[in-house]
DNA sequence: ACCAAAAGTGCCACTCAGTGGCATAAGCCT
DNA sequence: AGGCTTATGCCACTGAGTGGCACTTTTGGT
């Protein structure tokens, strides 16, 4: 008698227990670091808490700042996968990846994503080894995304280098808009952020033409 | 007596001292992690080498990935000393970080700091944990550098999010002008860098206008 | 239903980066 | 020279991350 409580029977037995420590410890993680502080919360404290060994705990994180950072690599894989899925025809790239970028959004749960997202920025703020950890996932995710379109797209090794540059320059238009989001007077919402990502990405020609005044 | 060899002599002892063990650990780490990479290579090794002890090591630096970096930090460093002393009239702001970085480029001493920072980038790129301490350095450096054009430019709050937008773009055109500088054939020279650099630049615009044609 | 292979977990001992605290030594100033 | 400041050394300690192996749970075949 499955009732509508267990919505994903589909996957085994074992597969589901695996999701379900992983968001155990993504969850307790995310509320010790930030009830006690990132450094002042150790591993051992986290796996007790969970009732985990702490050599499992790194056998689903390579490390105490990736299971912080979770929230944020949810949405990028998912942006990964958008860009696999979408059909690219009569855009331009830059399109295609702020497009890429609204549909990951969508896919985000709208109830508790923005929060754990949000926490997850603060925490990088006030840590450095975790901001650290964030920049290099997101390199990543770059180099991943440049393959990809690849595979997909007609490009000349002239294009490669614009392509590089546009996917930096996404990356880079989310962290704005991403700040902009978490320093707004109301309380921030899945729309908001898409809001401030269109600003941002308005803003972009004029970033090369700005002039330089200087002050009396 | 003052020989041609202490070249500058007006700095207190100490103050050499300093300098000179600071170089040492730098020249000696670089080699070690060359020699046996950067994972194989224990700070009580390097300390060793230096004949320092490894609390000391800690004073002149904030971690081992930090040593590694030294180089291209000192590029970073001295871009911003540029930035603090550049006249910035008639010039878009993405011409004024561009001519600042050039004319940070000809302070290093052009002898050895292309094969250390070369070094140093191979490091990166086979060893997360540094690659993700580089970035974090140069989003500090971004950081700075904007609140140091506050300082010196008139800049609507508009203007911040473009200037932002803008100097991330010119740290993204510099990594990518330094990996095609580190994969040409013949040996990389400064002024190889610059032409890359130079290239990149130009690239930008496109960057924005490519068009995604899907392959066949 | 049973059993063997496979996958996941726990435990233990270990390495090594990084820190706090205090005693000692080296440069500085008059 | 002699006190003052600053840098270094030493030691003990925490905590992240790993290797290895024994143990339990799930799975799939018969």
């Amino acid at each position: 008698m499955p009732t509508a409580a267990s919505s994903q029977t589909a996957l085994p037995l074992r597969e589901r227990k695996k999701r379900r420590t992983r968001e155990d410890l993504i969850e307790t993680a995310l509320r010790l670091f930030d009830e006690n502080g990132f450094a002042a919360t150790t591993l051992d404290e986290l796996c007790d808490a969970v009732g985990v060994s702490k050599r499992t705990f790194f056998r689903y994180f390579t490390s105490k700042e990736d299971v912080a950072a979770a929230p944020s690599q949810d949405l990028w894989t998912t942006f990964l996968d958008q860009l696999r899925t979408t059909d690219p025809t009569d855009r331009t790239v830059i399109a295609l990846l702020h497009e890429a970028l609204l549909a990951a959004l969508a896919e985000m749960p709208a109830a508790n994503w923005p929060t754990r997202v949000l926490l997850t920025r603060r925490l990088a703020s006030e840590t450095p080894s975790m901001k650290a950890h964030d920049l290099y996932f997101c390199h990543r995710t770059t180099k991943t995304a440049l393959n990809l379109l690849h595979t997909r797209l007609v490009l000349t090794p002239q294009d490669d280098l614009r392509v590089h540059l546009a996917l930096d320059l996404l990356l880079s238009a989310f962290h704005l808009a991403q700040e902009a989001w978490a320093a707004q007077p109301t309380t921030p919402t899945k729309n908001d952020l898409i809001t401030h990502i269109a600003t941002v990405f308005e803003a972009v020609p004029q970033s090369l033409t700005v002039k330089a005044i200087a002050r009396p």
